[in-house]
DNA sequence: CACAATATACGAAAGCATTCGTAATTATCA
DNA sequence: TGATAATTACGAATGCTTTCGTATATTGTG
């Protein structure tokens, strides 16, 4: 599977942060970042339909639109794919740069030791 | 600026690696896993100097181009650029994801655990 | 009922990414 | 020198992304 346009994720974000939505909804959290008018989004979400990015309810006269997979499942994807386009597909030196590039705060650092505990108890 | 587009990116893989190379080499390289004609490369090449992602020296009749940004630069942008995405510009989201997925062996959580270390130390 | 508002469907245009063919140029060497 | 090989330049085709206009259908309201 392929991943999704830019467009295609702004459109995810909202469904993701908002549940379930019609068309006019997603056009209207859209246009506080990104103006889009409303035939754009609805063909872009048909879009999204054919390639099962969203699953689409046709009870109501607006169509109600769900993301079709869940936000960590694309984010792991995403990640992936970035990994293997840009690292090699090595993720340890995409954690190597986040962790030792300098951007990371004394607190965030002390956050990352929990993660890592916490991921050595699951073994 | 724009990302590189996953053609760009591949051939920019090619050059960090290898150093400068002419239009063959990075053909020759980049056929090792994606089949690509030599004018295919070419155009790319001409466009990416367009764009101000490699450069090249024509002393030689084979024109040379060397990557314009240092690897670890584009990376950071790149990871950057999926934060902002689909991580709704949170770093340690992202990061999260990385460690907590399941993915990282016991070994490499040692590992993180000394980078995160060792960036400590530098505060 | 008739009209305005709102929805979907769909075609099409514009722009970009990728691919390759062909022409023109330059070097090699028999 | 003259044929061959290698190189660059460039146009163009194809397909995808994003955008929007317009046609058509449906709902609600005076």
């Amino acid at each position: 599977m392929t991943r999704p346009t830019d467009a295609e994720l702004a459109i995810l974000n909202v469904l993701w942060n908002r549940g379930p939505c019609t068309v006019r909804q997603v056009t209207g959290e859209l246009n506080r970042s990104r103006p889009t008018g409303y035939t754009t989004v609805l063909k872009l979400m048909q879009i999204m339909t054919g390639k099962k990015l969203v699953k689409r309810d046709e009870q109501s006269r607006a169509h109600v639109y769900r993301a079709l997979h869940p936000r960590e499942q694309m984010q792991r994807r995403l990640v992936k794919d970035l990994v293997r386009r840009a690292f090699g597909g090595s993720t340890m030196e995409l954690l190597q740069q986040a962790i030792s590039g300098g951007t990371a705060s004394a607190n965030d650092l002390m956050t990352m030791r929990r993660w890592i505990s916490e991921q050595e108890k699951k073994s």
